[in-house]
DNA sequence: AGTGTTATTGACGTTTACGTAAAAGCAATG
DNA sequence: CATTGCTTTTACGTAAACGTCAATAACACT
């Protein structure tokens, strides 16, 4: 049927260990199958671990990334919950608003220094080379 | 002459605790002077802890903030060096910009969930006020 | 002199996110 | 059929980033 992976397979596809894999198991964020006793992960259990890894390179706590799941599980459930959801949502987008400005800062910094490095190192290379602009 | 701060000055403007200004003194990212026993903020320390803040927010760790600031120090000196510095900016340039997008993806989730939510709590809203539109 | 506030230095505790080693089970393969 | 390779569970270890006492010291009042 749809297409199945073993551990390693999404291991080595995700740069991540098994014991990762595992790991993130055990906290409920992806929940193969077995095959006997051998885990099979589905194109679900893929996607599931593509965005636990983004949140954490977003800087989210596995239990943080859980809770997004199951937010994200319950988006189509009953409406009494979803006015808490809405709370919560907004309270990620705000922290991920300041998150996005943090990295905007820091990307220009580095940018500045970047091109003050170049200018640094071109004009080290200039005067190896005896030409005639500024040597005279 | 230069304003300074207390240790719980800069804790609370902040929001972190004292014992976070000390452990990141043991991990040489603020150096305060000392009158007698107690801590000195200089604004230096100030500017290093809302970077180093920033850092934490980006997911540096210590270690790697007291590179980023050794680094960031260095960047008046020698040429030799320079080369090296390059690259660990560019290393940081493209971890940050893979973050930023990762940020982008992430909001634009978060901002459809959001209008979903609405749209439903809108409904939910319309459906208790008897309104002519649909309750016929 | 006594009381309260804020500071100091240890030093052990805690949480998170895995690492790592041990012991054991299938499965193909030389 | 023994070895090699991948898997399993169990369980202790660890690095980072502080938390949380504890004991002590310096001031500010009143």
């Amino acid at each position: 049927m749809s297409k199945t992976y073993t551990i390693s397979d999404l291991a080595q596809e995700f740069g991540v260990t098994t014991r990762t894999l595992r790991h993130y198991e055990d906290q409920g964020l992806v929940t193969p199958a077995r095959d006997g006793i051998n885990r099979i992960y589905s194109h679900r259990d893929r996607v599931r671990l593509k965005l636990a890894l983004r949140g954490k390179r977003l800087g989210f706590s596995l239990g943080e990334i859980r809770e997004l799941f199951e937010l994200h599980d319950l988006a189509g459930s009953e409406q009494r919950q979803l006015e808490e959801f809405s709370v919560k949502l907004e309270r990620r987008r705000a922290q991920l608003e300041q998150q996005r400005e943090d990295v905007e800062v820091m990307l220009n910094e580095i940018r500045f220094f970047a091109t003050q490095c170049q200018r640094r190192l071109a004009e080290a290379e200039s005067s190896k080379t005896p030409n005639p602009e500024r040597a005279a």
